[in-house]
DNA sequence: GGGGTGAGTTGCCATTTGGCGAAAAATATG
DNA sequence: CATATTTTTCGCCAAATGGCAACTCACCCC
């Protein structure tokens, strides 16, 4: 978790100097403090995702671009592909939490009311079944 | 600028009271301490990237999603999206997830898959009432 | 030589972050 | 109802962030 992912002080100075601004004008263009940015670039400080942010659009940057240079993001977002094996106990499936988010909550809450029909339906059959 | 983009603090509650863990459980899987994340999720604090990142797993996030949600990136970057605008817009009643989340993994997806067929049912009722 | 002028750096400080441990509030058990 | 036990919140503190103003270091012109 160091600093040797081939160090985003040195992208920021090295894409600061290739467009020919200043730290003044990068400062103006991006809202940051000169002195802030100065000491970004030799990395006596590490910018916030608040300030990385302001500096991606000045800077050419796409915004995750250089988050992933930050190590805020990993290299390889990949996709949802490594979730399960954690969550399997009596967790809410990251998938069925999503889908049922984007209904209204009065749509959710009958959900569970058909959910928790089914079951006492389900329950009562049983035991029928077992009865006879 | 505001940071009213549909409260990164209330996704963060609601999706780790959707997984049904405890702040120290969450703190465990995380590395970031209990009382920190309390505090992020009753807006007192707010979380820097790097705290920001150590969460989206555990949470099922995608890394890009929860900054996009945290309004560090822009709203669509590229992939994520369709489902973060949705996910942003309605949020997963508590209740609801308790509920659900006491189901296994695969009845949690029947219900989804029961109300996606309630939905197309009632979609094409709509169409036929419309046509006559 | 003595002054500007523009760039980067440093000193200082208010504010924020984030962790640890204790208090308080909920929940579970008797 | 009392009382363990778990879960959340609070108090406090060290460390980090980020801005302002002052400083240094060139370079240029007179």
């Amino acid at each position: 978790m160091n600093s040797s992912r081939s160090d985003l002080s040195e992208i920021l100075r090295q894409q600061r100097v290739m467009m020919s601004l200043t730290l003044g004008e990068l400062a103006e263009k991006s809202g940051v403090s000169a002195s802030h940015l100065g000491r970004i670039e030799r990395r006596e400080r590490f910018p916030s995702g608040r300030i990385l942010r302001r500096l991606a659009k000045p800077l050419g940057f796409e915004e995750n671009e250089l988050f992933a240079l930050a190590g805020y993001l990993s290299p390889t977002p990949s996709s949802v592909a490594e979730e399960s094996p954690a969550y399997v106990g009596r967790r809410l499936d990251p998938y069925v939490a999503r889908m049922l988010a984007q209904e209204p909550v009065d749509v959710q809450r009958a959900v569970i009311g058909i959910l928790s029909i089914l079951k006492s339906l389900a329950g009562s059959m049983a035991g029928e079944r077992d009865r006879q």
